[in-house]
RNA sequence: GCCGGGGUGGCGAAACGGCAGACGCGGCGGACUUAAAAUCCGCUGGGGCGACCCGUGCGGGUUCGACUCCCGCCCCCGGCACCA
């Protein structure tokens, strides 16, 4: 019973019989309530790093205390193995993609083993596995029936170091989110998912509990703005065309408008140039082509543009107005085209002012007055220069005016969002096929169901041409055509990575099944999850996604969930001990290998839960680790030595208040995820624990009672020592499938407090009371005392104010 | 520039508007040891011999009382950034 403490011992124990026990299986037939927890799943890197550790350990406890609190918990774990880095290897080591990530695959399955998480191994996905991209396919067939996967060609951001197109979230200031390398501008043929038809939807958070943070990201990036879409009337016709549009959250301005501009890729632009014109603007467009976005960036304010030749209509001020083009006007948004109100937009202001283009206030703050502008005045205020409109609010003046336009037929009140459809074609090999060919009589023609799995080749070569691999494979390519069984050539692009971890939780329900994605038997039962826990960095590209397929497999009609997480929290970033991101390429990655063979998974687990706040993060420091060993080894000692007892209520008394105050602080921590502090109340029960025992003889039962709460809590955070404790101390296994403690009001409420005494808010004195006292008592002990009464001596008490058991605060003149 | 989050001992950090610094690290002192490590006990925000005084990024305010609430700044971290 004495033996010393020894994890290395205890831990590969433990876990060995957990596995062989299935202990953390969940059982699809439980009839317990379900809690689907779930940490976000890692990517096949190599290597586990602490930051693993830090994302997944917490998530751990939470599911393990659920489970004692008698759900029946769900806490799968998976691989998220498509991906770049693998095809890096490849053409830098010369191992295949498939041989790089199944090796690493390996290792971390170890790695996460040793951690002693509650896992249910049973349902691990690895979303490079046939098996599983097969449904992966499988759902770009449903959205491409739904029309929600459409090709289109469009200028798409090309990343020449990845060799690859980028979604515009994996753009980072005008370089690869991943690579660094400058991204540029491609136009190719890419296959779209049409996010932008929930745009709405995915604005309603409703029945979400999830970080405002990341609400506020996903609606900034969601992006909606009320306002109209106008007409402007060419002069000469351009081509068949005899207006343009324009998209405009401004309408009330639309009197002042001096200047129209076009994107340098709207189509219209070869058309509305003039003969004179011509060569400025074929320049301008071209060189705008050749831009880069660092290029764009780095002129960032300057503004640029050159008048085209023609002219349009002001169809409410009958103005004729001259049209530019200038790349600050974006193609992609709106309308690609704006009109120029340089009093009332800074953009515009610039542009005008740089061009010599006149500029008209029709907003003024001060009624009927113009006032010299040195900027765009955007504030309210009231209409000047508006025919009809003047002398209006320019917020009456804004719906006058689209009432006008949408009578006159010359525009409508119209919503727009920033969310563009979401490019999921990448010309890479390791990643799910597109399950699409090209038939020289059919078109575009998706496979049929039996025909998936779209098998990558294993006998692909890696060259970096800027073209997927798989374009250069004969064998892949070729094929024929479901419909006609004509010669056909397959689409050798493949899906963006996140198209995997867009549905892997569906997966998690039913890994195995055969007949679908998910088992349609089982998705009322555990969906949605209930607990997602995971980055930050994921808030608006995983998480947005992932809410974007869930409602579209929802709609094609596969589950019946309108949200896949129902509450989020987002765990902060473990830096390096430099305080900087931890990259291999900083040298500043720390591997918990080494401290978790010499200390074991539990301490390394609560170190790193004590570090802080779980959702702030911050740089790695393993000074403090010896403080978590050491206190296991008390925690250990305590509650294996004897300890010389008796019976005796006022120890119990002492004994189960101390345990039940723990009780009630540990539980509240857990379900708020406050790790640390969690740990400390438990190092403050063990310290008390040992002061009780230190003082005398303790009462045998409450003792026996508060060492088994000890263990009982010690178990989420700590599972190994918590089983081995369970095991010697008498009681039959697991620890893990015993009820969380509960505690008792009787023994959390106290009967004497510290009262604090002040005067004038400063504190004086504290007096021991028991609980109740009244004012009238309060004041008389402090009165009575030696410290407090030189502060009052000769002053006249004002008022008192009394906070019962807590404070008593004496306010004088 | 805009939107979040954060600035508290030597360090990581606690603190329903009510004793600032719980818990841990580190440090100092002591016990055990021939000695060291390990372990255990005590002390540890700054100033002052002391009674006390000063202290939560800075400046104001509300309040009997402010780390906490309000106003105005500074610095650090994250996100977005010509979105009409």
């Amino acid at each position: 019973m004495a033996d010393r403490y020894d994890p290395t011992e205890i831990e590969p124990k433990w876990q060995e019989r957990w596995e062989r026990d299935a202990l953390y299986h969940a059982d699809d037939d439980d009839p317990r309530p379900k809690w689907y927890a779930l940490t976000m799943f890692p990517y096949t890197s190599g290597n586990l790093h602490i930051g693993h550790w830090f994302a997944i350990a917490p998530s751990d406890v939470q599911a393990r205390f659920m489970r004692m609190r008698g759900h029946n918990v769900m806490f799968p774990i998976g691989f998220d193995a498509f991906g770049l880095p693998a095809e890096n290897a490849a053409l830098k080591q010369g191992i295949h993609p498939a041989k790089w990530t199944w090796d690493n695959v390996a290792t971390m399955r170890g790695q996460l083993k040793s951690m002693g998480a509650s896992f249910d191994w049973q349902r691990e996905i690895v979303t490079c596995d046939p098996a599983y991209y097969r449904w992966t396919q499988w759902w770009f067939l449903k959205l491409f029936e739904t029309g929600l996967a459409y090709r289109a060609e469009a200028p798409a951001n090309w990343c020449p170091g990845c060799q690859t197109v980028l979604a515009n979230e994996q753009v980072k200031d005008g370089a690869c989110e991943r690579c660094g390398s400058v991204v540029s501008r491609r136009s190719l043929e890419q296959w779209f998912f049409r996010i932008t038809k929930y745009a709405e939807e995915l604005l309603d958070f409703g029945k979400l509990q999830w970080p405002e943070q990341v609400m506020t990201m996903q609606r900034n990036w969601i992006g909606r703005s009320e306002g109209a879409e106008l007409s402007f009337a060419l002069e000469q016709p351009a081509g068949e065309t005899q207006e343009i549009r324009v998209f405009t959250t401004r309408p009330d301005t639309v009197y002042g408008v001096t200047f129209m501009v076009v994107a340098p890729e709207h189509p219209l632009v070869a058309a509305l140039t003039t003969p004179d014109h011509r060569a400025e603007v074929d320049a301008y467009v071209a060189a705008a082509a050749r831009a880069t976005e660092i290029d764009r960036l780095s002129t960032e304010g300057e503004k640029t543009g050159v008048f085209t030749g023609a002219y349009c209509v002001n169809r409410l001020s009958g103005n004729r107005v001259p049209i530019y083009i200038a790349d600050y006007v974006l193609y992609s948004y709106g309308t690609g085209a704006v009109m120029g109100v340089p009093a009332h937009d800074q953009r515009d202001f610039e542009f005008a002012r740089k061009y010599g283009i006149p500029i008209v206030q029709v907003i003024t703050p001060v009624k009927g007055e113009t006032q010299a502008l040195d900027a765009a005045y955007v504030e309210p205020g009231s209409m000047i220069d508006s025919g009809p409109f003047d002398g209006q609010t320019n917020a009456e003046g804004w719906q006058g005016i689209a009432d006008k336009a949408e009578r006159e037929g010359i525009g409508r009140r119209t919503i727009t969002y920033r969310l563009r459809d979401w490019l999921i074609s990448r010309q890479r090999y390791w990643g799910a096929p597109i399950p699409i060919v090209y038939c020289e009589k059919d078109g575009i023609v998706p496979l049929r169901e039996d025909q998936l799995p779209v098998l990558l080749p294993d006998d692909a070569e890696f060259l970096p041409t800027g073209q997927s691999p798989l374009a250069l494979h004969q064998g892949f390519l070729h094929t024929t055509c479901p419909k006609c069984d004509g010669p056909a050539r397959r689409e050798t692009d493949t899906m963006d990575t996140f198209m995997c971890s867009n549905w892997y939780y569906l997966r998690y329900v039913s890994p195995h099944f055969d007949g679908g994605p998910i088992d349609p038997a089982l998705a009322p039962k555990w969906l949605p999850v209930d607990q997602y826990t995971g980055g930050a960095e994921h808030a608006v590209m995983h998480l947005l996604y992932a809410r974007f397929f869930t409602k579209a497999a929802r709609d094609i009609g596969v589950v019946a969930i309108d949200e896949p997480f129902t509450r989020l929290f987002n765990q902060g970033q473990i830096m390096g001990p430099d305080g900087q991101r931890m990259s291999k390429s900083r040298g500043n990655v720390v591997a918990p290998d080494q401290q978790v063979s010499r200390y074991g998974a539990d301490a390394f687990r609560c170190y790193l839960m004590f570090l802080g706040p779980w959702d702030q993060g911050g740089p790695y420091d393993d000074s403090g680790f010896a403080g978590l060993s050491r206190w296991l080894h008390r925690a250990w000692t305590i509650a294996t030595e004897e300890t010389p007892t008796t019976r005796d209520g006022e120890s119990a008394r002492a004994v189960r208040s101390l345990a039940h105050r723990t009780i009630q602080r540990v539980t509240e921590d857990i379900e708020k995820f406050r790790f640390n502090t969690m740990l400390a109340a438990l190092m403050e029960y063990t310290n008390g624990l040992a002061r009780l025992r230190d003082a005398g003889p303790v009462d045998g039962a409450a003792w026996t009672e508060a060492i088994e709460s000890l263990i009982l809590m010690l178990a989420p955070a700590a599972p190994h020592i918590a089983e081995e404790l369970w095991e010697r101390s008498g009681h039959s296994y697991s620890v893990h499938t015993q009820a969380w403690p509960r505690w008792d009001t009787r023994y959390t409420t106290v009967e004497a407090v510290t009262i604090v005494v002040q005067v004038n808010g400063k504190l004086r004195d504290r007096i021991q009371a028991p609980t109740g006292l009244s004012e009238a008592q309060a004041m008389a002990q402090a009165m009575a005392s030696g410290k407090v009464r030189p502060f009052l001596d000769g002053k006249a008490v004002g008022r008192t104010i009394y906070v019962p058991d807590k404070l008593l605060n004496i306010v004088i003149g």
